[in-house]
DNA sequence: TTGTACGCGTTATCAA
DNA sequence: TTGATAACGCGTACAA
């Protein structure tokens, strides 16, 4: 009650009758020191509700123990739930996760990888490959571990993702196997976000390569909600001649696209087919259920920990490891309607 | 290439000729020094990619601008979504913000504290206020500023969130009023989320005081998942007599509960009615369009952050910010049948 | 097994 | 306006 400052060390080593060196063996290597000195010192650092202080402990030793990561945004479930597993797979490990989000702005990106860095972070979970070489280059320059996740990159640096690109291709080799010749996309903003980006390219090259149509796609680009799923299917509804097939660049859009639908009367898959990418909860509970791309997040997250954990330990690592990813089929994928 | 190291204040006096305690001016109080000296001193910081360590920093300084959130689950949209509201508050202030998460679990919650406090957090955000009292007396020791946010608490402590048994209650009204007499509930697990155990108990005391059927509510706990909603469904269909309307704790649920209707060939409101809480995305998109109770969650990260801050800033704040919740008639809830 | 004493990178005080 | 130098809290050789 009357104590407000932080106790520190030497606060509990005068509590305990010890010295300082003594009570920061109990807490780093308790073995070294007798069971009765030692339990005199855990009762002094309960009673005085101790904690080490981070900052004095970084400088003395000189690790932290801490890993950071940098998303783009909470909001987005795929994310979340990537994170959470890699987080559990860190703490098994003993080591702490600390989250940044960037907002996809690559300014404020760079920004929370100095927050990060100066706090210590032993390495980085990044998204995507996508960035200014002056923020590859700063992580370079600094020697600080990191990978890039969610999706593989270029000749240089370490990747746990999907093959965003061919995912698609083989989806869009399914879409025209049904028979499918008009094809349209609603995908994500692909500045600066190389997983809408190769989506999309994965569809544009399989439509050129199999001579569909005249060969090109019609895009609309549109930030990930339901409400832009929506719009953008309701303006390629517009063109002439119309779509029999949207593919979105994620279940966000395809969700929205697939309610507008709805509202617009058309019937999905008679009138129009849908297809999505993720395979997000809510993409099995909407009627027809959403034929998609699945894509493995906790196994993700499992294996960017044990790939940064590596690194960090200078272990031996391959550049790229592939998740693996499925087509799952329900009902929003059919043939062409007749006409 | 060649340096691997990381740069310290030292290294950059060097290298712009000054001393450290120049570097270190420029960097926290820049008018203090020559524009001249100034500059080069910043040429060097930026030649040798210099960021402060924020170990030494706090040790030196005795303060962070780093404030903690301690959350159940990073899947949870709703967390998510007042977080990044949060995130955005504590920015603009020039604060950088560390999530944990505790997998609903006191003694991880409790881990997870001395974590961020040991990390130097000015605050803490926590969820709720059911804890066990060990944690909220460590806090207190430490004098460490925390909120308790997404629902409110009770005579001591700070809190900023929802009147969640007064919302349910609010629904509860509303359905009876409809005219439904048997009345089942799917919420989530009350112990130690005291979230849940409110919205129960809303509905149970409002049952209780209208008198109806005999007084009691069937209830069934899950944790929030679409399967569990789904199952906890089908088991509440077996009763007899039937329910004539489900009431979930969460839209999760509800949207596993509407999905399973569907399967059994129940038509959803005219032979059994279903309510949510929340108001996720989704729950606009199944259909019918859920009937639940929206709880603004990026205006409650908001508050949550100005009170935290005003807290650690020691000015005068309100013990309790209550977010006003509003229910969303959609498609769900209907008169029972009339059987 | 325990204690002494130094150094980690920074900020802040005091002189110059 | 700038430079020495003493903290800050902790880990760890080294000595006892």
């Amino acid at each position: 009650m009357s104590e407000f400052a932080r106790p520190t060390l030497d606060d509990v080593a005068r509590a305990a009758g010890v010295s300082t060196a003594t009570v920061s063996r109990c807490l780093n290597s308790p073995n070294q020191v007798i069971p009765a000195t030692r339990q005199r010192v855990m009762e002094a650092v309960q009673s005085l509700g101790y904690t080490p202080d981070f900052g004095g402990r970084a400088l003395a030793s000189r690790r932290t123990n801490t890993v950071g990561a940098i998303i783009p945004t909470m909001e987005n479930a795929i994310f979340a739930r990537g994170l959470q597993s890699f987080q559990e797979a860190l703490t098994k490990a003993g080591k702490t996760l600390l989250v940044a989000s960037s907002g996809y702005d690559p300014a404020r990106e760079r920004e929370q990888m100095e927050a990060l860095i100066s706090r210590g972070a032993d390495g980085l979970l990044l998204i995507g490959s996508a960035r200014p070489e002056a923020s590859i280059e700063y992580l370079r320059r600094r020697g600080v571990p990191y990978i890039g996740a969610w999706n593989l990159g270029g000749p240089d640096g370490y990747f746990v993702g999907f093959d965003n690109a061919a995912a698609a291709a083989k989806l869009t080799e399914m879409v025209i196997a049904k028979g499918h010749q008009r094809i349209a996309m609603i995908g994500g903003i692909s500045d600066m976000n190389d997983r809408a980006a190769a989506r999309i390219l994965g569809v544009r090259q399989t439509i050129a390569a199999a001579g569909i149509g005249d060969g090109s796609l019609r895009v609309i680009e549109a930030p990930y909600a339901f409400q832009n799923g929506a719009d953008a299917f309701g303006a390629l509804m517009e063109t002439s001649p119309r779509p029999t097939v949207v593919m979105c660049g994620n279940d966000v859009l395809a969700v929205g696209a697939l309610q507008k639908a709805r509202e617009m009367g058309l019937r999905v898959p008679q009138d129009v087919s849908i297809t999505g990418f993720d395979d997000i909860d809510i993409s099995a509970v909407v009627d027809p259920g959403l034929t998609t791309v699945r894509v493995p997040h906790r196994r993700m997250g499992e294996a960017a920990a044990e790939m940064l954990l590596r690194l960090i330990n200078k272990e031996t690592v391959e550049r790229q490891v592939e998740i693996p990813t499925a087509i799952i089929e329900r009902g929003t994928l059919g043939p062409p309607p007749a006409a």
